[in-house]
DNA sequence: AATACGTCCAACCGCCTCGCG
DNA sequence: GCGCGAGGCGGTTGGACGTAT
């Protein structure tokens, strides 16, 4: 049978809408043949997921939206539908096409922009590089930190050289312990919507190692400098006291 | 008015992972 | 352990649309 393809029309949309609601998607090659649909069921899957889905959120991203999107794109590069995740009602595809048109271009302008780097991080970590590369934000990891005002722009141009992997491998270590995620879920969700994410899914990192020795291997690259920076910046982003956490203790696992 | 160019977004493609036999 | 199919994901493409020349 030849699987049509392109846009969708609103008779195909009706009838998948029909079907998945009347009888679910337990298995979506099957969904087109019982839908009388000429679409595969890779299709079908996407047009819902992206398109037909109750729940769905249309019109512009909110400016917490896309603070939203710079601050897990900060942290976790292109991870799409984990990003997603973090916001309600958007899909993955959605947030990779608004990240594409809108945020890759504001977050790169202020590369340029010394002056505005002060202001920038209070909204954005990023300060010129772009994906993996990205340092997770001093303020914006979550919501409700608010920004160190005492924190010279210097510092903060430093604190996001930082290597990305250093901090995103103290998050998936962190889980991969079996470690509760109420640090995430206080730190980065706003406490509203926060989801579990399976550990070794919640972070990547450059090299690719997920296991405990990789990181800590990968850790042990890092300078003394690096180390005290990360702190520093683990400490602010999760409001921490001193001695709540030490990042030396990674070191030691 | 015609054409070129840029932007945005829906949809597709290829790859990976997982579950099952 | 191996092969296969399905689901999921990120990268890319193609076309509709708006704007500039």
């Amino acid at each position: 049978m030849k699987h049509k393809r392109g846009l969708w029309s609103p008779d195909e949309d009706q009838k998948l809408r029909d079907y998945v609601m009347n009888y679910g998607h337990s298995c979506w090659s099957a969904v087109p043949i019982n839908a009388g649909l000429e679409r595969n069921g890779k299709s079908c899957r996407l047009r819902w997921i992206n398109y037909l889905r109750p729940g769905l959120k249309k019109g512009a991203f909110s400016m917490q939206e896309e603070e939203t999107i710079l601050t897990f794109h900060g942290l976790l590069g292109n991870k799409w539908s984990l990003i997603s995740q973090h916001l309600p009602g958007r899909t993955d595809n959605e947030t990779k096409n608004h990240w594409h048109s809108y945020l890759k271009k504001r977050v790169a302008k202020p590369e340029h922009h010394d002056s505005q780097i002060k202001q920038e991080c209070t909204s954005y970590s990023h300060t010129g590089h772009t994906g993996s590369s990205t340092s997770p934000s001093l303020s914006s990891c979550t919501n409700s930190v608010t920004p160190n005002p005492s924190l010279e722009s210097t510092d903060i141009a430093k604190v996001n050289k930082l290597p990305k992997i250093l901090f995103a491998d103290w998050l998936s270590l962190e889980e991969f312990n079996g470690h509760e995620s109420s640090i995430c879920a206080d730190g980065i969700s706003n406490g509203s919507n926060y989801q579990e994410t399976p550990g070794n899914d919640l972070v990547s990192n450059d090299q690719g190692s997920t296991d405990s020795s990789e990181t800590v291997n990968c850790l042990s690259k890092y300078s003394n400098e690096d180390m005290v920076h990360t702190q520093m910046k683990i400490d602010q982003i999760f409001n921490f006291n001193d001695g709540d956490f030490n990042i030396e203790d990674l070191l030691s696992m």
